[in-house]
RNA sequence: GCGGGCGUGAUGGAACUGGUAGACAUACCAGACUUAAAAUCUGGAGGCCUAAUGGCCGUGGGGGUUCGAGUCCCCCCGCCCGCACCA
C-alpha cells in the first residue's frame, strides 16, 4: 500500500494555488470580508516553531472564514527595522540592508513550504522606503496636530562605545560590548502624547469584548488611573526659590501616619541641593546611575540620604518631618516625590526601619485589629477605621480620603488629584537602521518639517559601523540640508523612530499596500477592522497599546475613520513553544540532534555516550540550544505533520511542548487518515445497513459541529481530538460505501484548514468516486442528529457517583424520581429510610441526600 | 519589587456557565500479523486494598462555602510572561 507523500502531494498543490491566485484579495462588496492577521515577524533570518505555530493558527482561521464564503485578507510582511541588523553589521560587516533582505528572502523560502493561505501580492517590509515615506507623512501630520512633543529624557549611555543603549544591552550595570559601567545620560528627544489618550484609552476597553481580559487587565494595570490627591508640604526654611515640596498621594487618609518626605534623586530641589552639597551629589549620581528601567529600580536596595531640609504637617502645624532623598522614588511618576507612611505601606516601612523612623498606625481593619494591639510592628494594609488622626477619627478610610482632600482644598495646599502611570511613548532612537525623523533644525527657523514632496527622508547606504557612534551623526553630507522654509543651511535631525511605530500602523498598509499615499480609504472600508489578530502574549501591552494609540492619532490627523479607532476586532495571544533542555557534564548545553533517548529514560550524548542532564523545558532559544528546525520537520514529514503537531497537543494559548513522539503521532495520523480514505474507495460495496448508516451519518454531524466550535473557540486541540474521536469512528464503522465515502469528504474538510494539502488531494479522490467536482465548502450540520433521545444519569448518593439510569431526554422529573428510587444500587444505600434530599439537575445528575 | 498568567495520570491535555475527573493523543503492557524487527491492527490501564463484587484515596499544598468543587472564596508554594530602547 502507497503512503501519502508530502515531498510530491504538498508541493503539487502549493503551485496549483499559485497559479490559480488561490490567496489573492481583491475587494469585492458582494460577499462578506474577512481580515486575519498574525503579528508580522521581525526578520531575524530563520523561522523559528513559534512562528509555525502562530501562523498554523492564522491560517486555520483564514481558511475556515473561506471555506463559509467570506472574502479572506490574510496577509505577511516584515517588521524589518531594528537592532540587530546594526548588531550584524558590526560583527560580520554586512550592511543593514543587506542583511535585512537576505534574512527576508531566507524566511520567505522557509514559510512557503508550510503552505498559508497567505496574499503575497501584499508583502510589504517596514525597511523599505515605498514603507517609511508614507510613515514619515504621517509623522508630519502628527506633528502638525499637536501629537508629537520633544523633552528631555534619560538613556542608558556607553562611554566607551559612545552609543545609547538598549536596556537588554545593559548586563549588571555594563555595557554588553564594551564592559564599561553604564552612565545615565540626558538627551532631548521626540516623544508622541500618548498620555493625552490615557482616559480614551481606558475606557474604550471596555468596547474591546473581542480581547482576552488578561491583556485588558494588563492594559488597565499599566496606565495606571489613580485616584488621589496633591498635596503641599511647606518647607521650613525656604531653599532658594523653593518653598514647598508637592506630593502626589492615593491615601491622603494615611497623612497623620506620615513620619518622613522622601524626594527622587532627579527631583528639581535634590538637583539643587546637589549643587551646594557634594555628598547629595554623590548620593544622585549614584542613583541616577543605574538602568532606566523600572525592574532594576525596583528590585536594588532602597537607600535614602537625609537632608537637612523639613517640611511641616499641613494639619500640624508644629509637627516637623525630615526630608530624604530616596532611590525608589520615581520622578516620572505623580510629582516625583512621597510622603512616608511606615504604618501603612511596605515599602515605607522598611525604609522607616532601616533609618530608624516612627512608624504610626493610623487605621485599623477588621482583619488586622490584634496587630495594632501588640506593639505596632506591622504594617496596615488595606481599609479600615481611622484612629490617631485628629479630626479623622472613627472615620472610615474611604471617608477620611475624602475629608482630607476637602479640608486641604480649603486651607489652599491641597486638592483631588487624578494620576496616570502611562507616560509619555519616547520614539526617538539613537541609531540608524531605523526610519528617519523628517524634521530639519535651522538656527533661524527653529524646528521645521521636511516638506511633504521631498519624502522619503532615505537613509544614506554610504555608512560605516567602524566607528563609535550613531552613523547618522557622523554622515555630515547626509545631515546637512537646506532649511525648507529659508533655504539656508540647516540640520537633518539624527534620530531614527522607534520600531514600534512601524508596527502600529502596518495593519492598515496591508489593505492597500502599494498606494502612493498613506492610506485608501476605499481599501480601509473594505477591510478593517482586523477581525481576528493573533500573536504572543509578550506583546499584550506596549505593541498593542501603542497600535491603539496610533490609530487614534491617524483618526486625529483625519486618515482613518473614527469607527477604526480600536482596530483589533478581537485578538488571540498564542503560548511560546517548549522544548526540554540538555546539558552535559561540563554544563554545556546540547541540541535535541546531539543526543539519544534510551528506552530506560537515560539520555546519552551521541558523540562519547556520556549521560546527559535533562533540564526544564523552556521555551526555544539559541542559548539553551533547545530549537527544532522548522525547516528539518517540513522536509521530514511534510507541512501538514508539523501544522497538525503545533496545533494538537497544547491549547492554543499555552506553551506547547515540542516532542519527537508528539510529531511522529501527527504523521502518522495524516497516514491514516489517507489510508483509510484509499482503503475504502477500494472496497467493495457491502450491503446497506440502514441501522449502521445511520449511526455513522449522526457521528458525522457531531463532528462537524464539534470540529466548527472548536475553530470559533480557538481551541484547535480539541477539534483535532474530534478529528481523532471521528476518524476511528469511520474506521470502525460497518456503514454502507457511500456513507463512508461521504464520512471521509467531511473528514477532509474539516481536516483542511489544519492539513490543507492531504484535504485537497482526499477530496479529490471521493469527489471522483462521488462522481462531481471537489465542493470545498464548509459541511453544515443537521441539528436532527445533534440532540440525545436517550440520556445517561449518573446518580449520586452524598456527593458519590454511585449508579445511573437511562433515560429518555424528555422525561418528566417525576418519572425520573421514580426511576431512581426503583434503582437496585439506590435501594441498597437507602434500605428503610426515604431521602432527605433529592436534587435533579435536568440532563446532567441526580444527587441523593440520605 | 510591581502587574498578568499557569499548575489535572508516567507525559501533553479533556471536563460548556459548580454536576460522571482523566475524552483524545503519547509513553507503557498484552495479543494478532511476521523467520524476526519495524509498520499496521485489536485490547488493557489514575493510585492503593480485594480472588472477585466492591471499597478507599486522588486535579501543586493547607483551609472554607455547597447536596455536590479541577471549577467559587482565603492563605501558601512552584513555574512562566511583561516592566516603557529586544522585537
Amino acid at each position: 500500500m502507497d503512503r501519502y507523500n508530502s515531498k510530491v502531494i504538498e508541493p503539487k498543490w502549493q503551485k496549483l494555488w499559485e497559479k490559480n491566485n488561490a490567496f489573492k484579495a481583491e475587494i469585492d462588496q458582494t460577499k462578506p470580508k474577512y481580515y486575519v492577521l498574525e503579528m508580522f515577524p521581525y526578520p531575524s533570518g530563520k523561522i523559528h516553531m513559534g512562528h509555525v505555530r502562530n501562523y498554523a493558527m492564522g491560517d486555520v482561521i483564514a481558511r475556515y472564514k473561506k471555506a463559509q464564503g467570506f472574502n479572506v485578507l490574510h496577509p505577511m510582511g516584515w517588521d524589518a527595522f531594528g537592532m540587530p541588523a546594526e548588531n550584524a553589521a558590526m560583527e560580520k560587516k554586512i550592511h543593514p540592508r543587506t542583511w535585512t533582505e537576505a534574512n527576508i528572502r531566507d524566511m520567505k523560502h522557509q514559510l512557503k513550504p508550510m503552505g498559508l493561505s497567505i496574499d503575497w501580492s501584499r508583502e510589504l517590509a517596514t525597511c523599505d522606503p515605498t514603507y517609511y515615506k508614507q510613515q514619515q507623512a504621517l509623522f508630519i501630520d502628527m506633528y502638525n496636530s499637536g501629537l508629537v512633543k520633544r523633552k528631555s529624557s534619560s538613556v542608558n549611555w556607553d562611554p566607551v562605545d559612545m552609543t545609547v543603549l538598549a536596556n537588554e544591552q545593559v548586563v549588571e550595570g555594563k555595557g554588553w560590548r564594551s564592559g564599561a559601567p553604564v552612565e545615565r545620560k540626558e538627551l532631548t528627544q521626540w516623544f508622541f502624547n500618548i498620555s493625552d489618550y490615557s482616559e480614551e484609552l481606558l475606557t474604550s476597553l471596555n468596547t474591546l469584548s473581542g480581547w482576552p481580559d488578561k491583556v485588558r487587565t494588563m492594559q488597565t494595570n499599566w496606565i495606571g488611573k489613580s485616584f488621589g490627591a496633591e498635596i503641599s508640604f511647606n518647607l521650613l526654611e525656604p531653599l532658594n526659590h523653593f518653598k514647598d515640596v508637592k506630593v502626589y498621594t492615593t491615601r491622603p487618609d494615611t497623612i497623620f501616619g506620615m513620619t518622613f518626605l522622601a524626594i527622587a534623586p532627579n527631583h528639581p530641589i535634590a538637583e539643587e541641593l546637589a549643587k551646594i552639597n557634594e555628598k547629595i551629589a554623590d548620593f544622585c549620581h549614584e542613583c541616577t546611575n543605574k538602568t532606566v528601567n523600572e525592574e532594576t529600580l525596583e528590585t536594588t536596595e532602597k537607600k535614602g540620604f537625609l537632608t537637612k531640609l523639613e517640611v511641616r504637617h499641613p494639619f500640624l502645624s508644629n509637627k516637623k518631618l525630615p526630608v530624604f532623598i530616596a532611590n525608589f522614588i520615581l520622578m516620572d511618576y505623580g510629582t516625583g516625590a512621597i510622603f512616608g507612611c511606615p504604618g501603612h505601606d511596605q515599602r515605607d516601612f522598611e525604609f522607616a526601619q532601616k533609618y530608624n523612623l516612627d512608624i504610626i498606625h493610623v487605621f485599623v481593619s477588621e482583619q488586622s485589629e490584634k496587630i495594632s494591639n501588640d506593639g505596632n510592628e506591622k504594617v496596615v494594609l488595606g481599609e479600615g477605621r481611622v484612629i490617631n488622626s485628629d479630626f479623622l477619627d472613627g472615620k472610615t478610610t474611604m471617608e477620611a480620603r475624602k475629608l482630607v482632600c476637602d479640608k486641604l482644598k480649603e486651607k489652599g495646599n491641597g486638592s483631588y488629584k487624578i494620576n496616570f502611570r502611562l507616560r509619555d511613548w519616547g520614539i526617538s532612537r539613537q541609531r540608524y537602521w531605523g526610519c528617519p525623523i523628517p524634521m530639519i533644525h535651522c538656527q533661524k527657523c527653529g524646528l521645521i518639517p521636511e516638506k511633504k514632496e521631498n519624502l522619503p527622508v532615505l537613509l544614506p547606504e554610504d555608512i560605516d559601523f567602524e566607528n563609535p557612534g550613531n552613523p547618522l551623526e557622523r554622515h555630515k553630507s547626509w545631515s546637512t540640508v537646506q532649511c525648507p522654509s529659508c533655504n539656508e543651511e540647516a540640520k537633518r535631525e539624527t534620530d531614527t523612530m522607534d520600531t514600534f511605530v512601524d508596527s502600529s500602523w502596518y495593519f492598515l498598509r496591508f489593505t492597500s499596500p502599494n498606494e502612493d499615499k498613506p492610506l485608501s480609504q476605499e481599501a480601509l472600508n473594505y477591510w478593517m477592522n482586523v477581525d481576528q489578530y493573533i500573536g504572543g502574549v509578550e506583546h499584550a501591552i506596549l505593541h498593542l497599546l501603542y497600535s491603539r494609540f496610533f490609530s487614534r492619532a491617524l483618526v486625529k490627523t483625519g486618515h482613518i475613520p473614527e469607527k477604526f479607532k480600536e482596530p483589533f476586532d478581537a485578538l488571540f495571544t498564542q503560548g511560546m513553544v517548549c522544548h526540554e533542555t540538555y546539558r552535559d557534564s561540563n554544563g554545556n548545553w546540547l541540541s535535541p540532534e546531539e543526543v539519544f533517548h534510551e528506552k530506560n529514560g537515560n539520555i546519552r550524548k551521541l558523540s562519547d555516550n556520556s549521560l546527559i542532564e535533562k533540564g526544564p523545558s523552556t521555551k526555544m532559544s539559541k542559548s539553551k540550544r533547545n530549537v527544532v528546525d522548522p525547516k528539518d520537520i517540513i522536509e521530514q514529514y511534510g507541512a501538514d505533520t508539523a501544522r497538525w503537531f503545533v496545533l494538537s497537543d497544547s491549547p492554543p494559548d499555552r506553551d506547547i511542548e515540542w516532542t519527537e513522539a508528539g510529531v511522529e503521532a501527527a504523521w502518522r495520523h495524516i497516514q491514516r487518515v489517507w489510508r483509510l480514505t484509499k482503503e475504502i474507495i477500494e472496497e467493495g460495496a457491502a450491503a446497506s445497513n440502514t441501522n449502521e448508516d445511520e449511526k455513522l451519518e449522526k457521528l458525522r454531524n457531531q463532528a462537524i459541529e464539534k470540529v466548527s466550535k472548536g475553530i470559533e473557540t480557538f481551541s484547535f486541540n480539541k477539534s483535532i481530538a474530534n478529528l481523532y474521536e471521528f476518524t476511528n469512528s469511520i474506521t470502525k464503522s460497518k456503514a454502507s460505501k457511500i456513507l463512508k465515502i461521504k464520512s471521509v469528504e467531511t473528514l477532509a474538510k474539516l481536516m483542511k484548514p489544519m492539513t490543507p494539502h492531504l484535504a485537497e488531494e482526499i477530496l479529490q479522490m471521493t469527489s471522483e468516486q462521488l462522481d462531481y467536482e471537489p465542493d470545498t465548502n464548509w459541511p453544515v450540520a443537521d441539528p436532527k442528529y445533534l440532540k440525545e433521545d436517550l440520556l445517561i444519569l449518573p446518580i449520586q448518593i452524598n456527593g458519590k457517583r454511585k449508579a445511573e439510569i437511562k433515560i429518555d431526554s424528555s422525561a418528566s422529573e417525576d418519572i425520573i424520581k421514580s426511576e431512581t428510587l426503583n434503582n437496585e444500587t439506590v435501594k441498597k444505600y437507602l434500605g428503610n429510610n426515604q431521602p432527605k434530599r433529592l436534587i435533579i439537575v435536568p440532563k446532567r445528575i441526580i444527587n441523593i441526600v440520605v
